[in-house]
RNA sequence: CGGGGUGUGGCGCAGUCUGGUUUAGCGCGCAGCGUUUGGGACGCUGAGGCCGGUGGUUCAAAUCCACUCACCCCGACCA
């Protein structure tokens, strides 16, 4: 391709709109372009680069046994009622009505389609496993669409999806993606973590994350360095310090006036804020829930709605908790009924706790559960932080932040069930599919390469995604044989199948040089005056800074066993 | 949805507080001509804007007021 003729064209000043170095180089590079929040165009070399990630997930599907399909964008709105995803989804769900005023949604991802899909052509043991899937635009109303290519509402993903016949075919199916995982990312040049995550909208069981660290991911993970624990803060389990204050006493009502939070009745009582209990409320579905956990930790509202199996949670306005009659800064599960409870299992780790009195200006000492005080849920919905003793070892756990580029899940059986997609094995007997699901971000990938991969001049694109390969900068002066032998070149690699940007406008060097540099052509070849009169041309690797000079009869050679080899 | 910010040629911005001095300016980019040619060259000429929109105040509005829309950031929320 001939920059000259290249539709798009590069910015030298930053766009005021982009602030991580993804967006900015992909914009600047003349890649994407933004039409609305969390919209975009994807320009001939972005779109490049997409399709060849596309191409590399294909390749590993493939080799893995998946079989592409092409999936409707529309959706009747009724199947997602039927599965409850409607709700699950809310706000996040674009719908739309048709002429007949039926409502649609344009598919955010495919579970119930493939479901009713697979049911209906896989019908016995004898069609399983089976390995489906497709590449394809998916579009969610995100409250907040931010980062470039990082958090979009219409965004090109791989959806597999894998129907088995038990648990143990489940694994295997399982094994194999986060296997296929780790070989697209591999291929991509992409260093990934994988990490334990909450399921989310999708439901189901088991679920990972691929995630590739990065200051600006949008995700928070809680590691061990000392073992192999890594997980997504919404779903990361520390160990809860057992508190040992003796054997339990009796309860005793103590003033503590104007004392409100829990580090102020702390500091009144002189106890450590681990030897409270601290009363939250949320109302969950339309209902008010009393939630008790330890007083130094915080509830993780993603757990917390799992417990409650809510679909929509939220923290109680003052006014709902006052009306509700609850003594708000001396709350406690102390004697208190018509409310559901639910506890962090914190609340069974100690003895003798500090908790409201449920009286204003009253705590009550020495509250032992469950002598003192029942709660209908006793799980773990305590926020794991940074410091906090890995639940898997004696280590210490850290905190990074990561970009999501991939999201599995065991999904079991929560939709086959739903929407009848059974077959029928050897004894004849009928059985839901058992099913998991595996997506990938293809545009968050590729702004995650470049999250990865950036220097300050621009993008350093791995080899296997790069638009093209080499970028010749031809730096023709009159009266001299650069353009014929550029031209030249530029033919002769082409033919060779090497992918080749040439730089054939009337610019100054230095335009062609800084503009190679940002759009991160791996092999930069200059042709000059200068280069001929020894008979060579210059070689440099954006990735590195030695320029070399090589033959003009060695040049094609070099580029091919770099590009082939 | 809450908080903050920004809307002025394709891009980046100044002008807005204190209305008139503006025929709305600067840099980049764009077009033409000439000179240049190894890290974002130079000169000359030129095109391109109803100052996000609507309504109001005023003799007079990019500038003041009201409403509204869009985009960005933080949070809430969410794959």
């Amino acid at each position: 391709m001939r920059i000259s003729k290249l539709f798009g064209k590069t910015l030298r000043e930053i766009p005021a709109e982009a602030d991580t170095p993804s967006h900015q180089f992909l914009v600047r590079a003349g890649m994407i372009n933004q039409l609305s929040a969390g919209i975009y165009s994807y320009l001939p070399l972005g779109w490049r680069v997409l399709r060849k990630i596309e191409n590399i997930i294909r390749e590993e599907m493939n080799a893995a046994g998946g079989q592409e399909v092409n999936l409707p964008v529309l959706q009747p709105y009724e199947m997602l009622q039927l599965t409850g995803r409607d709700r699950a989804y809310g706000k996040s769900l674009f719908t739309l009505y048709d002429r007949r005023e039926r409502p649609l949604a344009l598919g955010p991802t495919h579970e119930e389609v493939i479901t009713k899909l697979a049911g209906h052509y896989a019908r016995s043991y004898r069609d399983l496993p089976l390995l489906i899937y497709q590449i394809q635009v998916k579009f969610r109303d995100e409250p907040r669409p931010r980062g470039g290519l990082i958090r979009v509402r219409e965004f090109h993903m791989k959806d597999l999806y894998s129907f088995d016949i038990d648990e143990a075919g489940l694994d295997i199916s399982y094994r194999k993606m986060l296997q296929a995982y780790q070989n697209v990312y591999d291929r991509c040049g992409l260093p990934s973590r994988l990490v334990e995550a909450d399921s989310g909208a999708i439901g189901g069981k088991d679920s990972n994350e691929f995630m590739v660290i990065a200051e600006n991911g949008e995700d928070e993970i809680l590691y061990c360095p000392d073992c192999t624990y890594a997980a997504n803060v919404e779903k990361a389990e520390s160990v809860k310090e057992k508190i040992d204050n003796g054997e339990p006493l009796p309860v005793e009502e103590v003033a503590t006036p104007g004392m409100w939070s829990i580090e102020q009745v702390a500091g009144f009582l002189k106890v450590p804020e681990s030897h409270t209990l601290k009363a939250v409320f949320y109302i969950a579905d339309g209902k008010m829930v009393f939630v008790v956990i330890r007083g130094d930790l915080e509830v993780n509202e993603i757990k917390l709605n799992n417990a409650l199996k809510a679909t929509e949670l939220r923290m109680a306005t003052e006014p709902e908790v006052i009306e509700a009659g609850i003594v708000a800064g001396a709350a406690s599960p102390v004697g208190l009924k018509g409310f559901k409870v639910i506890a962090d299992d914190s609340v069974t780790s100690g003895t003798n706790f500090v908790a409201g009195g449920n009286k204003h200006d009253t705590h009550i000492k020495n509250v032992n559960y469950p002598r003192d005080f029942k709660a209908d849920i006793v799980t773990d919905i305590g926020l794991a932080r940074a410091g906090d003793k890995c639940p898997r070892c004696d280590g210490v756990l850290t905190s990074t932040r990561g970009i999501e580029v991939g999201h599995i899940f065991k999904l079991g059986t929560v939709y086959s069930e739903k929407l009848g997609a059974s077959f029928i094995d050897e004894k004849g007997e009928l059985h839901p599919l058992i099913m998991g699901c595996y997506g990938m971000g293809l545009g968050r990938i590729m702004a995650a390469v470049v999250e990865i991969n950036h220097d300050d001049k621009g993008i350093i694109w791995p080899l296997s995604i790069a638009p093209y390969h080499v970028y010749i900068c031809m730096l023709s002066r009159e009266g001299t044989p650069v353009s014929e032998e550029a031209e030249k070149l530029y033919e002769e690699l082409t033919a060779a199948g090497i992918e080749v940007l040439l730089d054939d406008r009337e610019e100054s060097p230095g335009v062609k040089f800084n503009d190679a540099d940002l759009l991160g052509i791996p092999f930069r070849v200059t042709v000059s005056p200068r280069t001929l009169e020894k008979n060579s041309v210059e070689f440099k690797k954006r990735s590195e800074k030695e320029l070399q000079l090589v033959p003009l009869d060695k040049i094609v050679a070099k580029l091919q066993d770099l590009v082939k080899g």
